[in-house]
DNA sequence: AGTCTTACGTA
DNA sequence: CGTACGTAAGACTA
């Protein structure tokens, strides 16, 4: 900062502004012990306080009209004559207002027979021709002509009073099409309703800019008003009188009088107590402490303040004239920018005019939280993010509180929320789960599509043919009062039992998933990239031997490419058609290997196992955060059956099957401060529940003797003792049993068997002759379905199946075996859903420090200290075995260990 | 640059 | 011609 930057002249409007205050704020929160009505008084002073930390002026005044007549009152008796009186509770905060600015050192200036904005044009004018910065600060359009290369203009274009818009010749032209000095030129055409100035009827603004762009001036159009032909022309003569008194009236005065220049404004240190004197009477407390603090901060060396570039500073565009609007839905109400006293009052008496709860959107910005919009039926608010935390504590605290809060999307917002310090009590509504929890099938959940459904609105966008583009046209407070409406919707649609469902179940889980994606999971990374570069190196092996054995390079992950060495080259009988041409996956390039040996295949193989393990290994050291830890984002309504995904990076699907896949479990650790990870889950869950829907009475007994289940299902469809059921029986029937909640046919289960089809069928045949509980139930599944249009859970979660009624029986079939699947996939998702939500509570509840971290459908995996072991495994054993009252016991298999692959069992 | 297809990891 | 996912690469389309 030099002390020779250019000096920067802010000079305000006060009565527009303090009269626009007066109508933002609720007159009944500001009121002082003894009935002094001071919400102009707060509302002005907070915006103030906005602009002098914003723009950092090193001169000030605050002009005042003196009273309502002036001397354009004199000439045309009727200039703002359709003003009605002045409210009561406004009169009084005038004097108020100027006593509290005084105490702050500022000038305020009035003059006989002029009003305020003819004070602004005289120190715009003098600022501009000694070179100052000038910031004029005005709710009364007439003041566009005053901007030039030194002046600009902040205009509230919002019913708030902290929105300013910021116009500098640019802006104006964007806006308007026209430079400023003919703003009133247009202006004086099509009149001024709030002044009671008529113009020329049947011209608006679009008609004005094109005139003044054509003729050049408002004289000229008049002159040569022959010119221009229709009705609009017509009108044009039989009105310009009124075009000239309008132009004579809005032409602001500029060379007023004055007894201070701009020189004389410079701004003054606080006056202390003063100030402390004047808000203690005005009972202002923490708008006190911004004032002292702005003092410290600024007023001691006021020479040093900065000018402001407008580019780095521009506000979001506004659009103060017309709003677009929503093709046919309803517009939010303008929001208003609150923070402190203001934002105390209204959370009070919005949260208690609002017991069914308040929606809430936080605005984020790189990361971090820019604002935070709030919404009841008929209000919406909009928080800016202040750095100041007394400014905002009311909403820090209002969201740990009681009040329901509604979302869309809550989770991300908790965890943002969360990372700043900030606690949500109360999840109240998450109109995207909720949704969800409705239409399980839909991709389509964002805020727009919602408002399409369920209020058959569609959101304002930005109106295309306006010349400033309207970014602003739905900000998040707006969004919020979206929120609002569509969680009554929903609720107004949704049945009891989906709403307890949600209510219960879905709710709790989300701040259970937000805990544990904001926890993460240790992981080594030097492990990672050891085993990376191992794995590096056996496929670049794998690969020069593939390439020498068939003696040209190909890109192994090329199926065409593959094609055309295997069927062309190597002449190999055809595999699987696909939509391309033939398969070349795993199954099929074991099969070519059994009937056509060569040594391609198994390096192909050896190159597919070894390049798919170094690229979820590549994935994951991507995702190491700085915290050393992964941490996934779980996909709450990424299913059709209610089960969970994962994402960024999906930590459901990490390798288990082969041993160089066990080596990335033993990169995930446990944490610093953790002795051990915990792994627990449920052993044949969806079979179990297969059980008791089924009642099948054999089925149940197997879960119940505790025997081996294959070994005990084999016994029976094979006739002999289970001591007798060889392992290939087991495999068999094993194979069978987990087929079966898939929809599996006689045909499946021969290829995946390696037998043939009627060995298949007589297999299925023997099976359903000792379990035919478990056929009828199947086929009932789908019949219910097929009669009621959906599948339901045993909390009942319903997924629609629309395509069991198809006549295409592709669509149909597919249909039949996901409707006989949802159920059980989805009962377990509910009941391992259930018992996270209570293994969550029950630790934080005992304050313990052992922590859920992942979910992968039916295993658990925590860390855990030692001292609290076996407190944490009774906790988790209990939740999980009794999340549900089965007719056959939940078993639950439990692991511990350094790390993820030796806390396996 | 965006979308589809193939392949493959998990429960 | 077995359900439910996510990721990545190549191929294809614009």
């Amino acid at each position: 900062m030099s002390n020779t930057a250019q000096p920067t002249l802010m000079v305000i409007d006060g009565h527009s502004l303090a009269f626009r205050a007066f109508y933002a704020l609720p007159v009944d929160s500001f009121k002082t012990a003894d009935g002094q009505h001071t919400n102009a008084i707060h509302g002005f002073i907070s915006m103030m306080l906005n602009l002098l930390a914003k723009e950092k002026p090193t001169h000030l005044a605050v002009a005042f009209d003196i009273s309502r007549f002036s001397f354009r009152t004199r000439e045309y008796p009727e200039y703002k004559g359709t003003r009605g009186e002045t409210p009561p509770e406004f009169i009084g905060q005038v004097p108020l207002l100027q006593d509290a600015l005084h105490a702050m050192g500022i000038t305020t200036l009035t003059k006989e027979d002029f009003e305020a904005d003819d004070i602004l044009a005289t120190l715009a004018a003098q600022g501009s021709a000694q070179n100052y910065k000038v910031l004029v600060v005005s709710g009364d359009r007439d003041t566009i002509q005053l901007i030039d290369d030194n002046v600009t203009l902040l205009y509230p274009s919002k019913q708030g009073v902290s929105e300013l818009t910021r116009y500098d010749a640019t802006k104006v032209f964007e806006r308007y099409g026209i430079q400023p000095h003919q703003y009133p030129e247009i202006a004086a055409l099509v009149g001024e309703t709030s002044d009671n100035l008529p113009g020329v009827p049947k011209v608006g603004e679009k008609t004005a800019v094109k005139w003044i762009n054509e003729f050049g001036s408002l004289d000229e159009i008049l002159r040569r008003a022959d010119e221009i032909g229709g009705k609009v022309g017509e009108s044009l003569r039989e009105y310009k009188d009124n075009a000239i008194r309008n132009r004579k009236l809005n032409r602001l005065v500029n060379d007023v009088d004055l007894p201070v220049g701009p020189a004389d404004l410079e701004r003054q240190p606080f006056d202390v107590e003063a100030v402390k004197d004047v808000f203690g009477r005005l009972e202002f407390k923490s708008l006190l402490t911004r004032v002292l603090t702005l003092a410290g901060e600024n007023d001691v060396t006021p020479r040093q303040a900065s000018p402001v570039t407008p580019s780095q500073n521009s506000q979001p565009a506004l659009s103060p004239v017309t709003p677009s609007s929503p093709i046919n839905g309803a517009i939010p109400p303008r929001s208003q920018q609150i923070l402190d006293e203001e934002l105390a009052a209204w959370l009070h008496r919005a949260s208690d005019s609002s017991p069914q709860g308040i929606a809430v959107e936080v605005e984020v910005y790189a990361s971090g939280i820019a604002s935070v919009g709030l919404a009841t039926e008929n209000e919406t608010v909009l928080v800016p993010w202040s750095p100041v935390l007394a400014d905002i504590q009311p909403l820090i605290d209002w969201l740990a509180g009681p009040t329901p809060k509604i979302f869309h999307g809550a989770k991300e917002q908790l965890k943002t929320l969360f990372a700043a310090g900030v606690v949500v009590e109360s999840l109240g509504f998450d109109t995207e789960i909720a949704d969800w929890v409705l239409r399980p099938d839909s991709s389509k959940r964002e805020l727009g599509d919602l408002a399409k459904l369920y209020l058959n609105e569609i959101l304002p966008e930005p109106d295309p043919n306006q010349l400033v583009p309207d970014d602003s046209a739905l900000d998040v407070a707006g969004r919020a009062w979206f929120i609002r409406r569509i969680d009554e919707a929903i609720r107004s649609v949704m049945d009891a039992a989906t709403l307890a469902l949600f209510l219960e179940i879905e709710l709790p889980t989300l701040t259970t998933l937000a805990a544990m994606e904001l926890r993460g999971i240790t992981v080594n990374k030097a492990k990672l990239e050891n085993l990376s570069r191992e794995l590096g190196e056996r496929a670049e092996k794998a690969k020069q031997e593939a390439f020498a054995v068939i003696g040209r390079e190909v890109n192994l992950a090329s199926p065409k490419q593959l094609q055309e060495v295997l069927f062309d080259q190597l002449s190999m009988p055809k595999t699987r058609a696909t939509k391309t041409g033939y398969t070349t996956d795993a199954t099929a390039l074991a099969d070519l290997q059994a009937t056509n040996p060569h040594p391609f295949l198994g390096l192909l193989l050896e190159h597919r196992d070894v390049t798919k393990l170094k690229q979820i290994v590549e994935t994951l050291i991507q995702a190491i955060g700085p915290d050393g830890r992964i941490h996934t984002t779980y996909g709450q309504t990424g299913t059709s059956t209610g089960r969970l995904s994962s994402a960024n990076p999906n930590l459901q699907n990490i390798p288990i099957r082969t041993a160089d896949g066990r080596r990335i479990r033993e990169a995930f650790e446990v944490g610093d401060g953790f002795d051990t990870l915990f792994t627990a889950d449920y052993s044949q869950i969806e079979m179990r529940i297969m059980a008791h829907f089924s009642e099948d009475e054999g089925l149940i007994e197997a879960f119940i003797s505790g025997e081996d289940l294959h070994r005990f299902v084999g016994a029976r469809v094979f006739g002999v003792q289970p001591a007798d059921v060889t392992s290939d029986m087991r495999s068999q029937v094993k194979a069978m049993s987990y087929g079966l909640a898939y929809g599996l046919s006689a045909f499946g289960l021969a290829r995946q068997l390696g037998i043939d089809n009627s060995a298949a069928k007589k297999l299925m045949a023997d099976y359903f002759q000792r379990f035919g509980g478990v056929r009828d139930y199947l086929r009932s599944v789908v019949e219910k379905a097929r009669a009621q249009g959906y599948t339901q859970t045993l909390f009942g979660r319903r997924r629609p199946f629309p395509d069991l009624a198809s006549p295409n029986r592709v669509l149909r079939d597919n249909a039949e075996r996901a409707a006989l699947n949802a159920p059980m996939q989805g009962t377990a998702a509910d009941i391992m859903k259930i018992a996270m939500i209570g293994i969550e509570q029950d630790l934080v509840a005992l304050g313990l420090k052992s922590q859920l971290l992942l979910q992968v459908h039916d295993e658990l995996v925590l860390e855990i200290v030692e001292s609290e072991r076996q407190q944490v495994e009774k906790i988790v054993v209990e939740r999980m075995s009794h999340a549900a009252k089965l007719s056959v016991p939940l078993d639950v298999q439990i692991g511990l260990g350094r790390n993820w692959n030796d806390a396996a069992h």
